[in-house]
DNA sequence: ACAGATGTTCTGCTCGACAGACGTTCTGTC
DNA sequence: GACAGAACGTCTGTCGAGCAGAACATCTGT
């Protein structure tokens, strides 16, 4: 069907849509959608942090951020809540709900990874994994941009249809 | 930094984006970006097609392609051509012009891949493109896409910065 | 010859992203 | 302590990309 690339470019391209493809079905209607997976893994995750060191971590801008933001609060995922050493702030922090939601997404992200994979043989799915952490580590290294998760959110905003 | 996603989703999300990323050098100012190159690329290597056909085969939507086209007609690189068998269509030609510059474009995506395959021994890129390839293969048959070479051009609507 | 289908283009709309202005609060200097 | 300047978050305005639907030209079948 193609020959547009030889073939690397283009078998990195399937893959990484049905990627995209299934974890956005795993996420669903979370607001923010791969954008606000990660936040939500933020909050939980790690200690609260402001919204800059939100935006500056993910690559977004802090006026999507308000918005974001105000969609997953909405959603009682998270709420804002002013920073104690610096009123000007105000640190995100996960709420109950969030919790759980999230240890949801991850359980139908493992499972999403898991179906992407499904072609490969169990040895073939841990060589695949070792040298794409090859590469991207010396991508990495290459390449001293803010953060690599931003792609994550770089391809939510693709996803047309 | 991360632990975002355990590694794969990550992994491959830095690999894709050094690609893309790489990618979009190599395209340069090429009207339409990756889009253009795909067009010019069907125009170049296969029969005249219709704007419809193309259309369909990377997963542009008709009032896109539009422009798409008007852009690389603008730049010479390939022209409208009244369909003699009907004339509501038009078929793709590409100019000479056009055929140089693919020719360019190939070449510098061709280097462009092996920058970002620079990290891995040789035996290891053969390994990964075997592997990627067995993945590709079974997504494409998972997902009866209109064609897989959409995600190139859904990556080209992302890259934000 | 005519109705309906198809290919292409044009128009209007929506949505996401970003630049810039604004109000609030902190920091450093005098 | 008072002030200038910086930093954080929010709001507003603008821009571009993409899509639905109308409009036009042309083809196909009866």
């Amino acid at each position: 069907m193609t020959a547009l690339d030889e073939d690397f470019g283009f078998t990195l391209g399937v893959v990484f849509r049905a990627y995209v493809k299934a974890t956005n079905v795993a996420v669903g209607d979370l607001p923010g959608g791969h954008r606000g997976y990660q936040i939500l893994t933020a909050a939980v995750r790690d200690q609260p942090e402001s919204q800059s060191a939100l935006c500056q971590q993910f690559g977004i801008d802090r006026t999507v951020m308000t918005y974001l933001l105000d969609d997953l609060e909405g959603a009682s995922l998270v709420i804002r809540r002013p920073a104690p050493a610096d009123r000007r702030t105000r640190l995100v922090v996960a709420t109950e709900t969030g919790r759980k939601r999230l240890a949801e997404l991850d359980l139908r992200l493992k499972h999403a990874e898991a179906h992407v994979l499904a072609g490969l043989s169990a040895q073939d799915q841990a060589s695949l994994k070792a040298l794409l952490g090859k590469l991207a580590a010396h991508a990495n290294a290459a390449d001293p941009v803010g953060s690599a998760c931003q792609v994550v959110q770089d391809i939510a905003a693709s996803t047309p249809q």
